[in-house]
DNA sequence: ATCCTCCCCTAC
DNA sequence: TAAGGTAGGGGAGGAT
């Protein structure tokens, strides 16, 4: 506030903001700076720069990268086919790997509990001796701090982990019979069936002995520990690396495969995570025989057809996914939703960034060769009732998420993709509504993505291959005795038979470009030997940076992978327009009606239907971006592909740009009269305009779920499913008909106050029993001060009379009394009882109890969430 | 049936 | 105090 002030008389510019970062209203660079500290975006950016080392590699020997992609696949598909039963999987993924970084770079370090994080906050790694009281990734040092007083807090090292990143891969390509598939910058799964040889004894030592060397080669090379698992499938092997954490190595073979699995619960299988897991444990399923003893049509009904079948082999171990190279992205996009702040009267500045957001995404698809023609929009809305604070720093707190999305015409003639990017973000952003006060998240994407460089479609590749990626999970291996007893060379030279026999569309993989010659297993070069050589170099300066461990050097290296340079957007072709109220969006298209009637659309056949008809499509068409301002190009983009232009031949598929406006109006005369649709149901006052004779949103919210989702089923004519009324906030800022408002645990924190004289300065002595804690409930809301106060020394007392043996037992005692209080809805009561054990667990010597209030708190906010659809606003210790 | 949109969930 | 991204699979509802 006064660094305002003091501004003008000395301010040297920050060289650190990242030690004091600002929020969106506050730094103009907001977004290069962000994404530059973001360990999400690093992880999370992975793909983009694995895939532009992919296609630098396919550049280098003159062939399309697709062919190159495609010879390894095959090689996956070759090994589950053909020399053996059972096909030798391994996962492989470095333990603790911006902890291990950290370690090699200080190696005084060694030994210690550390994380890695932005001085205070998520924990983005630890080291194994930090696990052992209980830190994890995601928690903030602030509580790992308190699970473990000697955690040291160490800084990210972006430009290393992906120098080291670089050294693994290196050594995973290096051998031409391994097949590979990047999973993160710290992991990947190999098929390593064709490597080893085919006697089964000899393959298993055989396996284990390759694995080691692996290892081995990672350790000398980077000097950080992975591990490894060994496996029938990648499932089981995923399962096992986990098993043989740290610095180890695990094979489960196919005959004890159910034994492993029985060991574990149904959180630990891939693909389960913390919802689903609890969803399970609602249904008292928690361990994976359990989740077995589910029937197929049991999981399908609760999960949805592909879901269900997926936990269904998921207990079974059924997992045939071949070891298959990365397909290039079908989306490409960034977002935030950290550090966005602005005030109601900067909506201009709001502007600016999503702009800046839009330039970004710009950059990133110009950066992968690609291009798309569809954009999703997304913005994070702060809950009307979040509490301003008790959230981290700067973060979106409770939020409600809109997503909408809009065509772009296909290249339209010289329009840069930084442009028809801002449009649609800008007209988006404007239909949705928000003020910009309420903002906490930007996101951009695009999708429907084609690649020049790749010569690579994704709409045709749908079209013309077969196989979805998923659809092998469904399958078991199926053994085969094709290529048995075949030496190495001569089952490479299968594979390449195998190669040229595929039709060049199949699994709509690319073609082959003119300069190819042969399959891939024929160059003298193999791919992978390739990957290393072209990377040599900078392998070779990873290679010596990482044997240095004290190095300053690392600051520039991460710009040399992703360029993020932006231009600086020229104000003048922007056109600020006022955020319509939600209201207003479709009075506003009154305005501007001759230039907002999408292209493409009759002109004469659209002025002359009804006025209600002509809203009614305006509305809709706000899906075709291409209506806005400056009128699109005819698509006639799409026929030429011959020359200069990066985007690969759309094939058939019109892309979906507006229909005719009689097509149109049909529909919406058909919507009109006809019966009630998901946007119509959710909304009361449509259904009321509507003519159903409905209930308001009080009488919808006291019925019973199962009636009102039978009352809305019959006016839909088609049964509803309930989760769409339970957990789907598609419009929840409509008055709902379903339940919605304060449903889930991210929403509202119902908010109550403290009781005046919580900090409980009496030091007068009671006798303290445990009796006081098993006293009855009184009535009324409140305690009566005396009776507070009363408690808290007792509390306070007994509290540090167990604290140096804490039981079970005493823990009950607590849980037991405030999860009572609880069912007795004295919600009052049951946040003064915990403040003031929060309140207790910090002071001297309570430490033991900081973790049980902790687990406590956890109970407490669960069965608040099960019985009341909320939280209690309370604080972790 | 199949496509589309928006939303949910998962993994690193 | 503090850097809560990215991309994929998939489901439901609706339109065709
Ligand atoms: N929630 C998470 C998970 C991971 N990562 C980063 C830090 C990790 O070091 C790296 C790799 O993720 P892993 O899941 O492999 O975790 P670690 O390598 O740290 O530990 P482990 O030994 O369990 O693999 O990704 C992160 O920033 N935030
Ligand atoms: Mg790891
Ligand atoms: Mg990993």
């Amino acid at each position: 506030m006064q660094e305002e002030d003091t501004k003008a008389v000395a301010d040297p510019p920050k060289p650190d903001f990242w030690r004091d970062p600002r929020p969106t209203n506050e730094n103009p660079n907001f977004v290069r700076d962000y994404f530059a500290s973001s360990r999400l975006h690093f992880i999370g950016s992975f793909r983009a720069r694995y895939e532009s080392m992919m296609v630098a590699v396919a550049a280098n020997l003159a062939v399309n990268p697709r062919l190159l992609l495609q010879s390894s696949a095959e090689k996956g598909l070759l090994s589950a086919k053909t020399t053996r039963a059972e096909r030798v999987i391994v996962h492989i993924d470095m333990d603790c790997f911006f902890a291990s970084i950290a370690v090699k770079k200080n190696p005084a370090l060694a030994g210690k509990p550390i994380a890695v994080c932005h001085g205070g906050g998520e924990i983005s790694s630890c080291s194994y001796e930090a696990r052992k009281f209980g830190v994890r990734a995601g928690t903030f040092f602030r509580d790992g701090r308190k699970l473990c007083p000697d955690l040291l807090s160490v800084p990210y090292e972006f430009p290393m982990y992906e120098e080291a990143s670089l050294l693994i891969y290196a050594i995973f390509y290096s051998s031409p019979t391994v097949s590979v598939e990047a999973v993160s910058v710290d992991e990947a799964y190999l098929d390593i069936t064709l490597a080893i040889g085919d006697d089964r004894h000899a393959s298993q030592s055989g396996a284990d002995a390759l694995v080691r060397s692996l290892r081995d080669k990672i350790f000398a090379s980077t000097g950080c520990t992975a591990s490894a698992g060994i496996g029938p499938s990648k499932l089981v092997a995923r399962l096992a690396t986990k098993a043989a954490k740290p610095n180890g190595q695990m094979r489960v073979r196919q005959e004890n495969v159910i034994a492993y699995l029985d060991t574990l619960q149904v959180k630990d299988l891939p693909g389960i995570g913390w919802r689903t897991g609890r969803r399970l444990r609602e249904k008292s399923i928690t361990t994976v025989p359990q989740l077995r003893a589910l029937s197929l049509a049991e999981l399908q009904s609760e999960f949805g057809g592909r879901q269900g079948q997926v936990f269904y082999n998921l207990a079974r171990a059924l997992d045939a996914r071949p070891v298959e190279p990365l397909k290039p992205r079908k989306s490409i996009g960034a977002e935030a939703s950290w550090g966005v702040r602005f005030t109601k009267e900067e909506e201009d500045k709001a502007r600016k960034f999503i702009m800046d957001m839009a330039d970004e995404v710009a950059a990133r698809v110009e950066a992968a060769g690609a291009y798309g023609t569809k954009v999703v929009f997304k913005e994070y809305k702060r809950k009307k009732n979040a509490s301003m604070v008790g959230y981290k720093h700067l973060g979106h707190g409770p939020c409600v998420v809109f997503t909408r999305s809009a065509r772009i015409q296909t290249r339209s003639a010289g329009r840069p993709l930084k442009e028809l990017l801002r449009q649609a973000c800008i007209r988006l952003h404007n239909d949705l509504g928000l003020h910009s006060d309420e903002l906490r998240g930007v996101g951009v994407q695009m999708t429907d993505l084609s690649f020049a460089d790749l010569n690579f479609d994704h709409a045709e590749a749908t079209t013309a291959g077969s196989t979805r990626r998923i659809d092998s999970f469904f399958e078991t291996a199926v053994p085969s005795s094709i290529g048995n007893g075949l030496s190495i060379s001569q089952r490479r030279k299968a594979a390449n038979e195998a190669i040229k026999d595929l039709p060049s569309s199949r699994n709509g993989l690319g073609q082959v470009s003119n300069q190819s010659k042969g399959g891939a297993f024929d160059k003298e070069e193999p791919f992978e030997v390739e990957f290393v050589k072209k990377h040599s170099e900078r392998i070779e300066a990873s290679k010596e940076r990482m044997a240095s461990p004290i190095d300053e050097q690392t600051e520039t290296h991460l710009a040399d992978i992703e360029d993020e340079d932006r231009i600086e957007p020229a104000p003048a072709q922007v056109e600020f327009q006022r955020a319509p109220q939600v209201k207003d969006a479709v009075g506003k298209a009154h305005e501007s009606r001759e230039l907002d009637i999408p292209k493409g659309w009759d002109r004469e056949v659209f002025h002359n239907l009804p006025k209600d008809l002509q809203d009614e499509l305006l509305k809709s068409s706000s899906h075709a971006i291409a209506a806005g301002h400056p009128p699109p190009r005819e698509a006639e983009a799409v026929t030429d592909d011959t020359s200069a232009h990066r985007i690969a031949p759309p094939k058939r598929r019109r892309n979906p740009k507006p229909k005719p406006a009689a097509a149109q109006a049909e529909r919406a005369k058909r919507r009109k009269a006809g019966q009630v649709t998901m946007t119509q149901f959710a909304d009361i006052s449509n259904l009321k305009k509507r003519g159903h004779n409905v209930l308001d949103a009080e009488e919808f919210r006291e019925m019973p779920l199962r009636d009102c989702v039978e009352l809305l089923g019959d006016l839909r004519g088609k049964p509803l499913n309930v989760r769409t009324l339970q957990t789907d906030r598609r419009n929840v800022e409509t008055e709902r008909t379903g339940r919605r408002e304060g449903e889930e645990d991210e929403l509202e924190d119902l908010e109550i106050p403290s009781p005046p004289s919580l900090s409980s300065d009496s030091d007068g002595s009671c006798s303290m029993t445990e009796m006081v804690l098993r006293q009855g409930f009184e009535e009324g809301p409140v305690y009566a001060e005396e009776e507070l106060s009363t408690y808290a020394e007792v509390l306070r007392v007994w509290m540090r009379t167990v604290a140096g043996d804490v039981k079970s037992g005493h823990v009950e005692l607590i849980r037991g009394r405030v999860l009572e209080l609880l069912r007795r809805k004295k919600l009052e009561r049951v946040c003064s009882e915990m403040r003031l054990v929060r309140l207790f667990v910090g002071e001297e010597g309570m430490g033991a109890w900081v973790g049980h209030y902790n687990r406590i708190l956890d109970d407490v906010q669960e069965e608040c969430r099960v019985l009341y659809k909320f939280r209690l606003a309370l604080r972790k210790a």
